[in-house]
DNA sequence: GATGAATGAGTCTTCATTCAT
DNA sequence: AATGAATGAAGACTCATTCAT
């Protein structure tokens, strides 16, 4: 057997470092969702991961740089979570993998309510760039959306629309639901939840 | 007959004192919508409505009272908007009622656009009371919602559905239109966008 | 008489603007002089001249630019008595000229104790632009001096010598005077001084 | 014969600690020369000495220590530089020795760029101590100027002046030479300098 | 002996608010 | 009523120094 090329000692202070920069990121999740970007003070960030000053800015550059961070890891989070519809002959109903693929996203999200409360509010100007990667987000979101609105019009699964608007649309009624999940204090179950989300966007509120 | 009880330099001192409060009003607006509400600076709204820095106070208290005040009269026109749909039997087709109610909110919001920038944004926690005040009001309107769809459904009009829900999720999806009009440079005429946001509401997606 | 076009009432505000700005100068002069450009804290400069923190920053921009302020009105100063020699057949004789200019000079930089300690010791890199700036002056100073001897060789009233060297020289000469002036608390006077000074430059110490 | 009281390890030690300690003084001298006494940060010299933050603090005790360690070096250096001019009868011409040890002293100096920056602007107060040895160091090589100029007074060989003084500034002359050579790019030879520096000093600048 | 993560006092700067004129 | 100079609490960030490993 080969000698370990890493030591020991190396991998602890790795994972320990690891652990430092996610207890501030953790404490700077909930303290941004609190009081926002700029509401926000390292002051509040330190007390709650209970460090020092100094600390802190071992482990992350700014306060911007904490913020975007946490986007990042929020959004890449979510993109995994985001996944095409397969409209091959074979594949299960659009519906199912909708489902399966919305009911993930929320169950991530909803799961951890400073994030969705950051995700949520955060368009409020956070300072330049963090605010553009937010909105970028988004717009990514928005444009697969309207990627996959096209292509069921297309096949003839979905009625014509106006892409962008109808993604739009949709972006807002997941973000909708998704606040009114953080927002309530007693949750119905997410399933029930992305089934209801699902018939509205499908169907509608109309009865045949 | 008694001497008028309001002299009129009164009369005149008061118009004089409501268009200066209009003018830092609408100089808040542009600020807050620029910077949100934590970024804004009472000095930019003072440079903007061309005024000094006491002479603010003199007409608000503070800078959440700007953002308070500013908030209370979008929401009072917004009010006077949100129609309750009559259902009575000689009442007009309840879809264009519908259509009507929505058109007007619609085309009073996106042709103010700092005023949806803000209404859009403000969640981001402009201390405390500004921000229940803002929570309050888009409770209210989903209140409104959901109860239209609980009568909706209870005289067939409308298929059951969960109303709570359904109506966080109609509001997230205007609020998402009203960001797509707000954010595009190119404007559809706002008629489209509400055919197209009530089509998409009534009976979703899915071809038929 | 026509109507005075200035108010009273600017003039004083005008004049009390300078007052302050005056009072924050000579603080910060004192400050920087005892404690050199980085050692200097705004905190000490305010309590110097007894202001509030944001005062300070009314009427400079940063701790920069107070410094910049005081090196510029130092150096105008300096300038106005640096007089170029008139080597005219009818003026006056050269070394009473340089007499009377070099007494200037330093009768006005030796009774200002902390602003020479602030030009004598500033090299110590200040923060780019101020140190260049003061360099800038040094050098040209030096200039005016290498340009004098030059003329001076030329007429025949100076030896040959390298004039770039010799003017880094007699700067070295003039600060050494300046340091010791300001240094020793028994003051001779200054024109003792500037005469001692010039039979250095002039003749040297060697005996006949 | 008894055993040698110090073993070779702790010889080959103490050398190998001496060598640790050149190699940080090495990097404080540039670091100082470069950001003067507070813009230089410990960080900036263990970066340059390729040490750890901890070892640094083996070897000083602070930031104080190292730059009152590399004063003391250079002021031994230049002490064995400077020598009294013997005016013994049968001694070489004072001219010459003074051509010696002026030669040898700049020489040094200006070989040792970082060096000369951090001696001639590090007047710039860095904290109490530091500065004081350095103001103890030149008023030492001003008295031994000052008494040199008593003697040859004395003898005859100079013309009588006032000692204090014009030793100070012929400190200040040398100061000004040395400047100019560490500035300038272009270098002449060190004896040329010191020539004309001499010859400055003793006969001054005016035509015979 | 060497390391570098952690510390927290201290720095510069901003900005909402007050108040004498 | 209007002004704007003055205030000082609070903010983000730096850096000399310590200490457990």
């Amino acid at each position: 057997m080969a000698r370990n090329p890493v030591p020991v000692e190396d991998v602890r202070a790795a994972s320990a470092r690891a652990e430092r920069r996610r207890q501030i990121l953790d404490a700077a999740k909930h303290v941004f969702a609190d009081a926002g970007y700029h509401g926000a003070s390292i002051n509040a960030i330190i007390e709650r991961a209970e460090i020092a000053r100094g600390t802190f800015y071992l482990y992350f550059e700014s306060k911007e740089a904490v913020f975007g961070a946490l986007l990042d890891e929020a959004m890449t989070e979510l993109r995994h979570r985001i996944v095409r519809i397969d409209t091959a002959p074979g594949a299960r109903a659009p519906k199912d993998q909708l489902h399966d693929s919305l009911s993930s996203l929320l169950t991530f999200i909803v799961s951890d309510r400073p994030l969705a409360t950051v995700l949520l509010s955060s368009s409020a100007t956070p300072d330049a760039e963090a605010a553009a990667r937010l909105a970028a987000f988004y717009a990514e979101v928005r444009s697969v959306i309207a990627l996959s609105l096209e292509t069921g019009v297309q096949i003839g699964l979905l009625r014509p629309c106006h892409p962008q608007l109808t993604a739009a649309a949709l972006l807002g009624l997941v973000r909708g639901v998704v606040e009114h999940c953080v927002t309530r204090a007693t949750e119905q179950p997410i399933h029930d939840v992305t089934r209801e989300l699902i018939d509205l966007a499908l169907v509608g509120v109309l009865a045949r």
